[in-house]
DNA sequence: ATTGATGGTTGTATCGTGCAACCATCAGGG
DNA sequence: CCCTGATGGTTGCACGATACAACCATCAAT
């Protein structure tokens, strides 16, 4: 049996699409919250930065579907804070590669453990084979791509 | 076993915390191209209002942990689109009970319907048993309150 | 050398949001 | 019968994130 040909697996989905949803609505009404000094679309630029080890502007955009302009605004946010550099690319002048600095690297590793706290409390009392099949489902319904990605439903602070 | 009393526990657990985010930027970015005519603010708040078949301004400030101003300014343009109408409670004069007009039950039936089938396209091809329990784990996940939600870790279009 | 593509910045506008101040109404006690 | 405090709602203001468009600088290819 596959989905959307029997009640009960509509029931699922239905479930599935209220929870993936109220979950974005909490998350994005705590977006702001993160940390004094970094906001949720700045902890992520830096952890990208962090796990890519420096990339450009443009690459930023794309990978989050922003627009140049915003990412421009923000790694401008970001250098005047002190968390990241701009390297100037020898072999294209055009390019500024960026890069996280030792301050940056600080603050990232700083929210990236609290955060990490929180979803073990959140998790804690969970049978690590659920873990691992929730992580499993997860990643599988993620892997569909965004491009079907039906998004949220209930999350009126993502307006 | 539980969490975070294991290395493949915590292998889980970062899954977990990657991918929700994952799913809450994408969500993010799809928010606005929701609906020509509705934002994903509007529809979150007119589905509360049919799930509730109506309730006041601050019942919707006080569920989704949104000023009351913003609600209200919210609840002005869907008046002025005439999806929705503000009802005087003869009980209490400060009370405005929202109620759906046709017009917004018909489009939020719309909307409603395509998510419904962008999910299922999503989610065609799982086994019933996955459903179930991938929908039983974001229930559970989500059960624990707001209050120890984490966020996302990775939606700068959150921001 | 010209032309087109690419990386990035800046101006402008919009939208959602929160805070604070405010008004109207209700409920309780002197 | 008024005061007082609580509650529902609106409005003024400011902020932050975003997109679009126009623009500049640089590169690549012909």
């Amino acid at each position: 049996m596959t989905a959307a040909d029997g009640t009960a697996a509509d029931v699922a989905i239905e479930t599935i699409h209220h929870e993936m949803t109220a979950f974005a609505r909490r998350a994005r009404a705590s977006a702001g919250r993160l940390h004094p000094e970094l906001s949720l679309v700045s902890y992520t630029l830096l952890g990208h930065l962090e796990e890519r080890g420096g990339c450009r502007a443009t690459d930023l955009a794309a990978h989050y579907a922003l627009d140049k302009s915003t990412v421009s605004r923000q790694v401008s946010a970001l250098e005047g804070a002190g968390l990241i550099e701009r390297r100037s690319d020898p072999q294209d002048q055009r390019v500024q590669v960026l890069h996280l600095t030792a301050a940056g690297t600080e603050i990232l590793a700083q929210v990236t453990a609290s955060r990490r706290v929180a979803f073990r409390e959140r998790l804690a009392g969970w049978p690590e084979e659920d873990l691992r099949r929730f992580a499993g489902y997860l990643l599988r319904y993620n892997a569909a791509g965004p491009g079907t990605d039906p998004g949220p439903a209930d999350s009126p602070a993502t307006g």
